[in-house]
DNA sequence: GTCTATATTATGATAGAC
DNA sequence: GTCTATCATAATATAGAC
């Protein structure tokens, strides 16, 4: 092996840790930026600044504006999913309702910490576009499936409100995610605060007080 | 009076109305297009474009960008309000919580028919601004101070969900707009398909169900 | 991997002919 | 009231120096 090539490694390495640096910088400026005001309401120039960036960068590390939304949805959506995931392994619960009250609570949680999840997918869906198409097979439809199979259990087991549970599932993540990315105009209108974590938690007991109003036996 | 006087008035009525019908072409489209790509994402030549106008019309009428997304929002919430009011005068009940089902299912079909109303609180909601300001100060403040004296009272009476009212409402009004506004997305992902009347008409019937759970003495 | 400079197109708003 | 033409700015994207 050659000087040149033991010392260039740990250069090539450092140059590779400044550019994941950069992506990741992008990434969070980006998911930032469109949730704020859309797809075609951001400019990459403002995404670049956000990030403290020059924007030549961004056609550089994603070759495009979508290639850099579609990084930031895949961000969003592995967070949210993983954050899932965690709080029904935390919980333990292992009856039905008691995991779905689980899957309510932490749906709450994440949509404030993060309303670009909801803000994003409600932007795509005003008219007909490649992107919402594949937020839909990439991102919701397996979170779907699987919540849906939960609900129509609970509705077997008497334990959720009747109905379509398709419409039940898409009530609920409706109202948590919109609530969470109204925070704003619902502090001013109603003086309600979602910044502050009891709050949230109020909100969240409300929700499965009134979608799950049905208790399982012998277990408050 | 002089002939010209005699003749002028009708030519003058004439480009009255073709002012008017303008005016309201650009409303229309700027509506539409506000709510598909947010206020940024809007630019005045594809408003001008969907109404089959000229774009410099547009400042011409509306003096600016600004002055346009007002007067749509203006005429949004002109037409929601008076559809609830119609709903509430037409059901003639007079119980509160038969009153409330019909304002919830009024909700329901404005939403469907017009969901510019949710997509452009929700994007004006992204960020302090003064758009937002203007929306809550004049037109969902005196919506929301009504509705939540309802909820208050019904809470009163045990005949809805306890907890804090103005979270019940915000908790009401964002899932059914937003479920609304998320029809596309919806119909991909579930199949459930918002354009169907009676597809509508059992959301409002489950949302009823689901918020006001406990039924009236001795009726239905 | 990062920068400056720039090509090209689109935007909000206006001026001035008709 | 309506049109064409245009200004000043900002947008996406790329080229090429370092």
């Amino acid at each position: 092996m050659s000087d040149t090539q033991l010392a260039a490694q740990p250069v090539a390495r450092k140059q590779q840790q400044r550019s994941v640096q950069t992506q990741q910088k992008l990434i969070d400026a980006a998911i930032e930026a469109f949730a704020e005001n859309g797809f075609k309401g951001t400019s990459t120039r403002d995404i670049a600044e956000r990030a403290g960036v020059h924007h030549p960068l961004i056609t550089y590390h994603f070759k495009s504006k979508d290639q850099l939304w579609r990084a930031g949805a895949d961000k969003i959506w592995s967070e949210f999913n993983d954050s899932l995931n965690r709080a029904l392994a935390r919980s333990e619960a292992s009856r039905p309702r008691a995991q779905m009250a689980t899957l309510i609570r932490a749906y709450v949680m994440y949509a404030q910490s993060q309303p670009a999840l909801h803000k994003m997918m409600l932007n795509e869906s005003s008219y007909p576009n490649a992107r919402l198409n594949w937020l839909v097979d990439k991102h919701l439809k397996p979170f779907y499936e699987d919540t849906v199979a939960r609900l129509s259990h609970l509705q077997d087991l008497g334990l959720a409100p009747g109905g379509d549970p398709a419409l039940l599932f898409n009530l609920i993540r409706a109202a948590a995610g919109s609530l969470l990315a109204s925070n704003l105009e619902i502090r001013r209108t109603s003086g309600v605060d979602f910044e502050s974590r009891e709050t949230v938690e109020s909100l969240a007991d409300m929700m499965v007080d009134i979608f799950l109003p049905v208790k399982e036996n012998g277990h408050a």
